[in-house]
DNA sequence: ACATTACTTAGCCATCTTGCTAAATAAAGC
DNA sequence: GCTTTATTTAGCAAGATGGCTAAGTAATGT
């Protein structure tokens, strides 16, 4: 996990907050979740109604954005949860709550 | 602010997602913000460089997801934030955070 | 009443998103 | 090497999004 600059990081906050609003991509993130951490393409697209090109779309979006990270095992795509980039989406809520000065 | 059933939460949890995902009402919340948390819709418009209709429909984007209250004063519209649907991203993301069982 | 100020609403247009199907790739099995 | 399995990539079409300008509304000032 590199270090990010501060424009890096705003496009990252976006992407984030982006890829999070798309109801399936965050019920891929919580299939993938209470099933361990990681899970296959193929495990993944069988849990949706959707037709697996339109999944497997939804999972770059998540990699993009480094919310999952793509690991191949022989003929199967693994991805795994890394959830860095959910601190960025913590911390932009902490600056809107603290009080004023804080 | 009424008690929600579950899929009313779901609902404005995707609300609340979609509207952060786009930087200028990111930026406005967080200008609000640093404004003391209530500001007329000429001030706020006035520190975008976009046309005045657009961030008005912004304001309303953020409005309608419960983000923004707007209450009237004379013939200036104050938009106050109202930051409970932020809860709501806190609570999934821990959702997503938790050891497997938590 | 009429003009001005402070906005919103309506409607257009270009771009992005997200579903789909069809085609490509890449490893494994025969 | 050819087929099958696991998956992605390409490309299309419908709908959503986000700029804009022009027109509407509602309170205030003259």
């Amino acid at each position: 996990m590199p270090r990010l600059d501060a424009a890096a990081r705003l496009e990252q906050l976006s992407a984030a907050f982006s890829a999070l609003a798309h109801p399936t991509r965050r019920q891929i993130l919580l299939v993938i979740r209470f099933r361990g951490g990681a899970m296959t393409a193929g495990d993944i697209a069988g849990r949706f109604h959707y037709k697996w090109p339109t999944v497997s779309r939804h999972l770059r979006v998540l990699e993009t954005t480094g919310l999952l990270v793509r690991e191949r095992s022989g003929r199967q795509h693994i991805y795994r949860l890394s959830l860095h980039s959910l601190a960025l989406i913590k911390e932009w809520i902490r600056w809107l709550e603290v009080p004023k000065k804080g």
